[in-house]
DNA sequence: TGAATTGCAGAAAACGATTAAGCGTATTTT
DNA sequence: AAAATACGCTTAATCGTTTTCTGCAATTCA
């Protein structure tokens, strides 16, 4: 590969006026500039990414750290729509995407000691257990974190707006006219709290009381045990006339489960799912479900982590909280029972 | 960051004797060793990547290829869980991954200057348009290369079957009874080549002449090409009585087009796609479609790139196919026309 | 005209690692 | 006992950049 000192050879002029001439320094005429950078592109020169990484402890390179339990984030439609959204938004700026895991150079690290080995500039987190304690490690650290879906009090976070999506939801489920209408929803995390927390409220401020026996504690992205909660619910003596699932993912599992209950959607139950992903609207019936704006998620973290990376005096803890809105399908229909 | 030179300070001797023991080179001694590592592990060292990548010329990196022109592979079902699959193996050997574009450093780069830039070991590229120059000055350029679904002759590839996939798919439908079956392929590459060979070479073998109309070229990932093609292939006169389409996402394109005609999946027509992902087994009807091998194509990948790494003498060009094999919906039913 | 200023370029150190070469000391060989 | 070998570690060069400091020449100022 051709080095900065083949140009400066070629140029005739010293590495340093070939560095300082690719940089745009003041203090070099624009008459040598230009003849430089002539040169250097002539001979395809470009600049050792890992050379500049060590003299100025700056890589362009973000850490992405994306990962569950169950697979891999890409996998994911929520997250990888998402992460899409993300890369593009970096690439644009001139950063490049390198994962985070747990075993770089072979040795077992923890994310903290591979982002530094890597040398990132920021790390941008989402899809994964927030508790763990390394990923704790990473919040505390001393680099540029932005979180997506979950909120540190010490770092920049970009979420989805869950408590009005979930009210949103339901106020279109109301208008239909359900009055008994059950929650299927994820593990704990804050995304969730958000949620069921809006749940209560919005029903209640909908004068509805909620059973105990409707709210059940399911997983994301499981139809398995979507399914096994389904069933229950079906088999409750006063059974909702709408379930809403965890995600659109998982509503798979809530569907066969109803299916083979020998019910129809939404004739004799209605369901909403949660995401509006394209697998939500190839479903049969169609989903209605809260579409989340990955777009606008993936791309406020990458513009608010790049703005914490180049600007670390002004870095100010944001909260940046993206709206969704209600993806109407044909899964909730009018409850026909009158009670 | 805690540096090598900390590391010797603290231990009493050289960075030298400090790199060759943790690099277990033999001129050090066993009880040298031991203590560096031990003090190395209390302070938390881990070696800068920048630096080493500069000395050595290696980054552990790997440069992963994976758009096409309509959106990132990333959001692209098969294709992410191909590089899902990749990245596992990869990151097992300490290999991160980077994405290759063209906007490294917020210069116009070229794949080929991008991977170079960020001294990448090697690339794998794959959900691309095969006959950019770009790639082309990639897969004539010296960095080990693996391509996944397309076959250069100076390169090792990893392929999907896509002959025996084709055949193996249409036998399934010549079982049931179809012998009038259509096929609606993607975009002209190699894999379409592949596929759309077999399937006049399968049913040549079967007998069964194969009309022009019956072949329609449309475009991968696209439901709305495949619903225009679809209603044309609804419109002959002597209509097919099972299509086969480019995927399993177009084909929610094509299921519309035939809803809207009246039609039902499989009373009056069937039809099957081609991938296997999700989507294709949670769509109603659930379809009957040629499911590839993700898991091992990114996992072979993964190792027969690392292997031309780190053995650049024995650098052999392989052909890896990969079988894919019948997923049986209920897409696919027995025609009923006596004819 | 001499002094101060400015503009432009180069020399050299540094970033953090790897590695060839060198060099005592101890051991083995002859 | 002298020479050769082996061992264990250090010295120093090097990878390709960036950047501070220095210095020369031309210009401006007094």
């Amino acid at each position: 590969m051709v080095s900065i000192k083949d140009v400066s050879a070629k140029c005739g002029v010293s590495v340093a006026t070939v560095s300082k001439s690719l940089n745009d320094h003041s203090d070099i005429s624009e008459a040598t500039k230009e003849h430089v950078r002539k040169i250097a592109k002539e001979m395809g020169y470009f600049p050792n990414s890992s050379a500049r990484a060590l003299k100025t402890n700056r890589t362009y390179n973000i850490g992405v750290l994306f990962v569950d339990e169950a697979q891999s984030g890409l996998t994911h439609e929520y997250f990888a729509n998402v992460l899409d959204s993300f890369k593009v938004e970096a690439e644009k700026n001139g950063y490049d995407i390198t994962f985070i895991n747990k075993n770089a150079g072979r040795k077992n690290m923890t994310y903290y000691e591979h982002s530094k080995y890597r040398g990132v500039d920021g790390v941008v987190i989402a899809c994964i257990d927030f508790t763990d304690p390394d990923v704790m490690e990473l919040i505390h650290g001393e680099l540029p974190v932005v979180t997506i879906d979950h909120v540190f009090n010490n770092r920049t976070a970009i979420v989805s707006d869950n408590i009005k999506g979930m009210s949103d939801l339901l106020s279109y489920i109301y208008e239909k006219g359900h009055r008994k209408i059950a929650f299927i929803h994820g593990a704990d995390s804050s995304v969730t709290r958000n949620r069921v927390g809006s749940f209560y409220k919005t029903l209640g401020e909908m004068g509805i009381d909620v059973s105990d026996d409707y709210v059940k504690c399911g997983i994301y992205h499981d139809p398995d045990t979507t399914a096994k909660l389904t069933k229950e619910l079906l088999e409750l003596r006063d059974r909702p006339t709408c379930i809403v699932f965890p995600d659109d993912f998982s509503c798979i599992g809530g569907i066969n489960a109803i299916k083979e209950h020998g019910l129809n959607i939404p004739e004799d139950i209605s369901i909403a799912g949660y995401d509006g992903i394209v697998l939500s609207q190839v479903l049969d019936p169609k989903l209605t479900t809260l579409q989340q704006d990955t777009k606008a998620l993936g791309r406020s973290a990458a513009v608010k982590l790049i703005a914490l990376i180049e600007n670390p005096k002004a870095a100010i803890i944001e909260r940046v909280v993206v709206e969704g809105k209600v993806l109407p399908g044909n899964s909730v229909g009018c409850p026909k029972e009158k009670k």
